[in-house]
DNA sequence: ACCAACCACAAAAACGTTTTTGGAGGAGTT
DNA sequence: AACTCCTCCAAAAACGTTTTTGTGGTTGGT
């Protein structure tokens, strides 16, 4: 004998039918519009809160989605991603299940699984930095979109940051400033951003008819330690350059601890943007660093909201395939260049 | 028509009722041992996987747990909690819902409302710094366990870091070192951390028969522009601090940068200790940082545990109040102080 | 005045499990 | 031989909804 108040309950209250009582709230059905608000007052006054269970189980629509990614914990954007998946989410009423992997393929298909069992009207498959995946056939079942992920299976939806544009919108930035001896700190990884924010520095400065010149890019790991040490070579050559357009927010603090060895204050002798906009990072470094945001949030927004496009169609859509744009975080990190910084010799 | 094989399919290629099915891989009801691996064999092979909404509609446990936090895109931490909890629920065959409130109450209620209606079996009530909360009242209904968070209602379990321990250990750390003149960037925030790290930080200089001079406690925001501040206030008296332990990693930045500043090096000018272990930080800091690490994980681990104790207990429990030791993370920012040091005047 | 069509609602089936109740058969006891 | 007590399993009810189907009464057209 439960407490709750269930929908029989308001059924009896309003005197009439259960039926009728699921109808008015749905929205369902053929009812007055009398008899439609009535319910609905009575429902909203006795508090009454449907069973998610119990009507997932008649609709087959759990109204439940599963978030699965890989490493929720080492990187401190996962956050941003969960919390704007989490909030398209609530705006559909929907509610999501989250899942770690910790990049065990067997963990993963075990918890995707899990999942499934549990109903989950269509599954959020992320990973914490841009990469290519190949989906686990477990996912195979259900709807599905790609966060930060591409797959070949170009039947699926993803979203992904527009790299490129992340890249273009840095060096525009520091071309307006004035600068046209502008280093690239580059990871040395092989994944999509490495390749595409380099194009991306590569493009812009042709476009802005600055020959692309090999040797002011510097490639290390993506660390500070990496970005210390690329941007302390870029640093030492007899033509060192203006500004230093970073892979991430890491190797921009390298890229700090560099100058600071080098004798070059920020921005005045060096300019620096990097990109993730860590705040931890890009707004604790001083002075402050400009950077590229990562979309985090809105991609999460985006893949919840497609998930949500796909579940109300009647037939199966196109698939979609987003680049967000990454938009200009500025902070204190850029200036002109000096007169004389072509001329200048650190140390 | 539904093509997903159901617990009658399983029956019918067992030749037995769904009922023994049921019993069979529940564990539960009477069966013999040959039946019940017979079942099981089957239900393997076809691949049978229980809906978990109609089991949980059944039998009132939706194997789902909801995970309630305050602002888990601010802070780098969350996926370390959500992590140590997802892991600890997957040991149960749980689930998480995850669910975030921006610190706006009239949110809050109507994503646990939300959570709920989904039928879970108990809420994890998450916030991401140590702080006292007020229950709201929507989670009366539920087994609720307190993560990072304490409440008057001292009915309910909590977990949180043991923060006067945190300051014990980094201070046992320095005075193991040779130091005797430790500075303490403190924050002024109003929060338990403050309090319980400074008395730790005070007793146990005391312990170590070192009197507490409050002119070596420097107040500021727990930010790096807070710690820089104090960092650069304490590091200009006559008589500086050879170590100083730092609220947090971001204030430890600042200190490095006042460091910096004052021509000090770290660590043989300087000794530093931050509290956090945010790796992204306390590892890109140049040498790294020492600093003591919150139990992020573990406080996940130990709700999601505590809860499960909750839930199988017969008669409720009596409510644990735990502390969670928080472990010195090494790097390279302690050093036994010099000898002239007491004589150094920077700059 | 008759039939069709429609409106507003209700009854009942269904979703896929778990739990309760029942029952056939065999063993043990008197 | 009758009764009780196990052991092992099955039938059926139950969980709280949604969906399908049914129905009595009114409307409207002819």
């Amino acid at each position: 004998m439960s407490n709750r108040v269930g929908i029989r309950d308001v059924a009896a209250a309003a005197g009439v039918s259960v039926t009728t009582v699921s109808h008015a709230l749905s929205g369902g059905g053929a009812l007055s519009e009398g008899t439609r608000q009535r319910v609905r007052a009575i429902a909203r006054d006795l508090r009454y809160a449907p069973n998610r269970l119990a009507s997932g189980l008649r609709s087959s629509r759990s109204q439940t989605i599963g978030f699965v990614s890989d490493e929720i914990a080492t990187t401190p954007f996962a956050g941003r991603v969960v919390l704007g998946a989490q909030e398209a989410a609530a705006e559909f009423d929907w509610v999501l299940m989250v899942v770690n992997s910790n990049l065990d393929p067997d963990l993963e298909s075990r918890e995707i699984r899990a999942l499934l069992q549990h109903q989950v009207d269509g599954i959020v498959y992320a990973r914490m930095y841009h990469q290519k995946v190949v989906l686990p056939d477990t996912l195979a079942s259900v709807p599905t979109v790609l966060l930060d992920a591409e797959s070949d299976a170009v039947a699926i939806s993803s979203v992904v940051p527009d790299e490129w544009g992340a890249a273009r919108i840095a060096i525009e930035h520091l071309i307006a400033a004035g600068h046209r001896r502008i280093g690239y700190l580059a990871n040395e990884d092989d994944i999509p951003a490495t390749h595409s924010r380099l194009a991306g520095y590569r493009d812009t400065l042709n476009a802005n008819g600055i020959a692309f010149d090999e040797s002011l890019v510097a490639t290390s790991g993506s660390t500070a330690q990496g970005g210390r040490a690329a941007a302390s070579a870029l640093l030492s050559r007899r033509e060192r350059p203006t500004a230093l357009f970073c892979f991430n927010d890491q190797m921009a603090m390298g890229a700090y601890q560099a100058a600071s060895l080098a004798g070059l204050s920020i921005p005045h002798d060096l300019s620096l943007v990097g990109v993730d906009n860590f705040e931890l990072i890009a707004g604790a470094l001083f002075p402050g660093l400009t950077t590229v945001a990562l979309p985090h949030f809105e991609m999460g927004q985006w893949a919840i909201r497609r998930l949500r496009a796909e579940l109300d169609a009647d037939d199966t859509l196109q698939p979609e395939h987003a680049r967000l744009v990454c938009p200009l975080v500025q902070r204190e990190s850029v200036a002109p260049p000096r007169d004389d910084a072509s001329a200048g010799q650190p140390h």
